[in-house]
DNA sequence: CGAGGTTGTCACCTGTTCGTAACATTGGCG
DNA sequence: CGCCAATGTTACGAACAGGTGACAACCTCG
């Protein structure tokens, strides 16, 4: 999946020239041309990052970038700003604006993807730490005990989930039931085997759509299909 | 307390320019003029940040940042390289070395002292972040000893103040009753897990209208919600 | 020593979850 | 096609997990 790149400045060669290299580089750009289409498209389309031209019609570019960090739906956004004045260079790294770096004009197109990935790079593995098993749209967050199915959360209870995850984690081998019950009720044969039957049928039935990944081996036992 | 910071290049002139504008700036500043000394001094005085020459005789600047990334002592440590070469930015700001950011010669100073201190503002709000715990309305400041609701000063027990803080930093994670009877208390099963359970009505009942972080997985453990 | 606060334990209660059995359906095989 | 075993489905009571109130033990401080 492509990180998305807003491009703010109001000259069009520049957004041509920035978008060129970005997409060059293998994000995806959108651009806006003054600072009200800046924050809306901001807000609605929430990219991974902006690049931003401190020069603007009706909003100054340090306008746009107080609102977008004063907004908790956009502050977290990294921002670059692209300024023409060395002198200028002071408020843009300073604390009272919160710019993440800046590029002075003329800047050179491969300095600029590389600092991007830098900045991008950084959030990223601080994103990655989370333990997540991705099935498609299906999503099961282990150390926070949440399954989702298109973003939509599905409720499970404890066993249901303990079950699911063992599944999954084995996606594709075969689960007899007896290996079912030692691992996920980790106690032997002191439980039907058809309990297991029973909570597949259940898990079934709240995975919706998504239940379509648990195939049933005739005379051996279950599998998450791969 | 001033923050020290390490300047390495074999000329000079280069250390003492850098020195000169980062003493002005409120920073200590200690120097080394090859490879091997950076590194002794780096592992030895633990500066905020080193400034280091990119050519150095013997040993590469490149190298001292490799060295220096690899050493858990010194691996945290920030890293600005000087280069005298457009071409080098490259290899700079790439993943392989891990500089945290670069200047090119000649450099302005003013500039130079900017970008120092966004790299170590960013770490000392991000250390910051640690000490404080900001969830939406709900304030809690762990050295201190005190937690707020919209400003509003809760009074809580030094166990509920310890369960709520392990809850909270590791918030959106499920915590087993054992976990928290581990971490909270400290020692493992001489304690009722019901005990759990109470102290969270209780921690539930001060916080009020706050209590709605708190959630019961059903089967599993309690979680702060994200 | 006694008041007030804190803490661990217990018993009770409720809604949920689980295991099981009984019945329905399916699929493979002769 | 018809049989039989394997699996799906339904239903239900028992067990369980967690919320809640009460209480005694303990600690601290005046």
């Amino acid at each position: 999946m492509k990180q998305k790149i807003l491009v703010v400045d109001d000259e069009s060669e520049t957004v041509e020239l920035v978008a060129f290299n970005l997409k060059q580089a293998g994000y995806d750009v959108i651009s806006a041309a003054d600072g009200e289409e800046a924050l809306k498209k901001a807000k609605a389309q929430l990219p991974a990052l902006v690049v931003l031209d401190w020069m603007l019609p009706e909003m100054e570019g340090v306008e746009v970038c107080k609102l977008m960090r004063r907004d908790s739906t956009t502050s977290a956004i990294p921002i670059i700003m692209l300024t023409a004045k060395a002198s200028e260079i002071d408020r843009v790294l300073g604390l009272e604006l919160g710019a993440d770096d800046y590029l002075t004009k003329p800047f050179s197109p491969r300095e600029m993807v590389l600092r991007i990935k830098k900045i991008l790079d950084r959030k990223k593995s601080k994103d990655a730490d989370v333990q997540t098993l991705t099935m498609g749209d299906l999503v099961i967050d282990v150390p926070r005990h949440l399954a989702s199915w298109k973003g939509k959360k599905i409720d499970l209870t404890a066993t249901e989930f303990k079950l699911l995850t063992v599944l999954v984690q084995r996606r594709g081998r075969v689960q007899s039931r007896d290996q079912l019950l030692r691992d996920v009720w980790e106690y032997d044969s002191m439980i039907d085997t058809r309990t297991v039957d029973t909570h597949m049928r259940r898990l079934r039935e709240k995975l919706g759509p998504a239940a379509k990944f648990l195939d049933t081996v005739r005379g051996v036992g279950y599998r998450f299909v791969e």
